[in-house]
DNA sequence: TCCATGTTGGAACACTGCTCCAGACGTGGC
DNA sequence: GCCACGTCTGGAGCAGTGTTCCAACATGGA
C-alpha cells in the first residue's frame, strides 16, 4: 500500500521543473531570499535534494529562474484596456515591473545581481525591448533609441528598486488594502520626521523637501518620473557626432 | 619573547573597525561577495572571529558599513578643476558613483540590497543630498524639487548597477587601461553580434539597435542619459494639483 | 518478463556565520 | 610595585548551509 499511494502521489503532482520555481517563489514571497533553501524546498515539495538538482542545478540557477518567470510573466501581461499612445503603453510596462517587484520584494536584489553579472541577459534583454519597441513608436530619430530607451529603462529599474514596499504577511490578501496605505502613510511620516531632524549644515536639501514627503503618493511620484523622462526624450537633440539634422 | 614580539604587533597594527573595514573591501574586490569570510577576514587580519564580531558586528553590518564607505568616500572626493555649473556638478557626482561601482563591482549588489532594506538608510540619503542640492541651485521650482531629483538619482542608480564592469585581476592597476579597452570592444562585439542573432519576431528593436553597439562608450552614453533627463527637468511643468504659476 | 533509462530521496562532506569563553592586555588606584 | 578591573583577543564548537554522490525506485519498450 506504501507503494501504491507513492505511485499516485508521483503520477498526480509528478516533479518538474516549473513546479520547482513556483515553489521557490512562494518560498521567497514568504521569508526573502534567506528563505529559500534546499532544504525547505525539499520538505515542501516532500522530496529529497537530488531531484532537485537533477531539475534546475544549483540555488543560483534556480534564483535565476524565478527571476526570469517572475519578471517575463510582469513583461507579458496584458491590461484590461489596450492603451492607446506609446507613452500609454510605456507607463503600463513600468507599472507592470514596479507593481512585480513591491509584490516580490527578493526580485529588487536579484534583478540587480543578474543586472551586474550579465548586464544582456534574458531579463534585461525582455525589459529593453519592452521599453525599446515603444520608443521607437513615439517617433524618436533611429540614432536616439538607445539612449532613450536606457534612459527610461534605468530609471524604472533604480526607481522600483528603491520602492519595494516591505511586504506583509502572506496569508489574507484582501483587507490588507487599507491596513498598507495606513503602514504607508506612518512610514511617511517617520521618513519626514527623521529628515526635519537632520544637521541643517549636512543636509539642507533633504530638509527642506521633508513637508513634501508626507503627502507623496509612490506611484503618482513614479510615474511623474516617467513623465519626466519623456519629456527629456522629445526634447532630445539629433544624436551626437553626425549633425544629421531631420526636420 | 613570543609575549613581546605579540605585543609589539598589538602596539603597532591595533585592531579597528576601520581597518576591519579595509581589509574588507580589499577581500570584496578582490574575489566579489563570496570572497568576504569571517575566516578569510580573520586570516588575512592575523586574528580571530571573535575581535572581529567585538569591533563591528555581523558580516551583514560589516557589508553595510563597507558599501557606505565607499559611497561616501566616492561622493566627497573633489574633482581636479571645480565645476562651474550645477550641471557639471551633477556630471561630476554622477560619474563619481559610475566609477565607484565600475571599480567595486560588490557595490551594485549591495547598493541594491540597502536601497530595498532600507530605502532611505545613509548611503541613499547622502546621494539624494548631493544631487539635490544642485537640482535646486539649477533653479527647480520647489515643488519639483522631489520629483527632479529622484529622476536623476534613480536613473544614475540604474545605469550605474548595469554599468558595472567585469573587473580585471587586481594585482596590477597600470597596464589595465588597454586590456581593458579591449576587452570592453570584445565585449560590444560579441553584444552586438549576439542580438543580430535574435529572432526577429520577438526581438526587433534589440535586433534594430544591434549595430549602435558597437561603437559605443559606456561613459558617454551614461552622461547623454544625464543630460536626456536634465533636459526634461528644464521642460517639466509646475507640480500637479495646486496649480502654483511662477513666472 | 526483464532490462535500460530516467528519476528520486537521503546520507555525507566541506564550508559558512555566529556564539561563547578563557585568558591576555593595559590602565587606573593604592 | 602591584593588584584589579574593564577592554579586547583568539579559537573551539555549534547549527545550518549548498552540493555531491549513489543505491533504490518507476516506467516504457523489447
Amino acid at each position: 500500500m506504501a507503494i501504491r499511494t507513492r505511485q499516485s502521489q508521483r503520477r498526480r503532482q509528478a516533479l518538474s521543473r516549473e513546479r520547482i520555481i513556483e515553489a521557490a517563489v512562494e518560498l521567497l514571497d514568504a521569508a526573502g531570499e534567506g528563505g529559500l533553501t534546499v532544504r525547505a524546498l525539499t520538505e515542501r515539495l516532500a522530496t529529497g535534494s537530488g531531484a532537485i538538482y537533477w531539475h534546475v542545478g544549483t540555488r543560483g540557477e534556480l534564483l535565476d529562474a524565478a527571476t526570469d518567470t517572475v519578471i517575463a510573466a510582469a513583461l507579458a501581461a496584458e491590461p484590461a484596456r489596450a492603451p492607446d499612445t506609446p507613452q500609454d503603453e510605456i507607463r503600463v510596462v513600468a507599472l507592470g515591473l514596479f507593481d512585480a517587484i513591491a509584490e516580490h520584494q527578493w526580485l529588487a536584489t536579484q534583478l540587480a545581481i543578474q543586472l551586474t553579472r550579465s548586464p544582456w541577459g534574458p531579463v534585461t534583454l525582455g525589459i529593453f525591448e519592452s521599453i525599446g519597441r515603444q520608443v521607437r513608436a513615439l517617433g524618436v530619430p533611429q540614432g536616439n533609441w538607445f539612449t532613450a530607451t536606457s534612459a527610461l529603462v534605468h530609471y524604472i529599474l533604480g526607481a522600483t528598486i528603491q520602492n519595494a514596499q516591505i511586504g506583509e504577511d502572506t496569508s489574507v490578501a484582501e483587507p490588507d488594502a487599507d491596513r498598507a496605505d495606513a503602514d504607508r502613510a506612518e512610514f511617511l511620516d517617520a521618513a519626514s520626521r527623521a529628515w526635519q531632524e537632520l544637521d541643517p549644515g549636512d543636509y539642507p536639501f533633504m530638509r527642506a523637501i521633508a513637508d513634501q514627503m508626507r503627502e507623496h503618493n509612490d506611484r503618482e511620484q513614479f510615474l511623474a518620473g516617467i513623465d519626466l523622462v519623456l519629456t527629456g526624450i522629445t526634447h532630445l537633440q539629433p544624436p551626437t557626432g553626425q549633425a544629421h539634422i531631420a526636420e
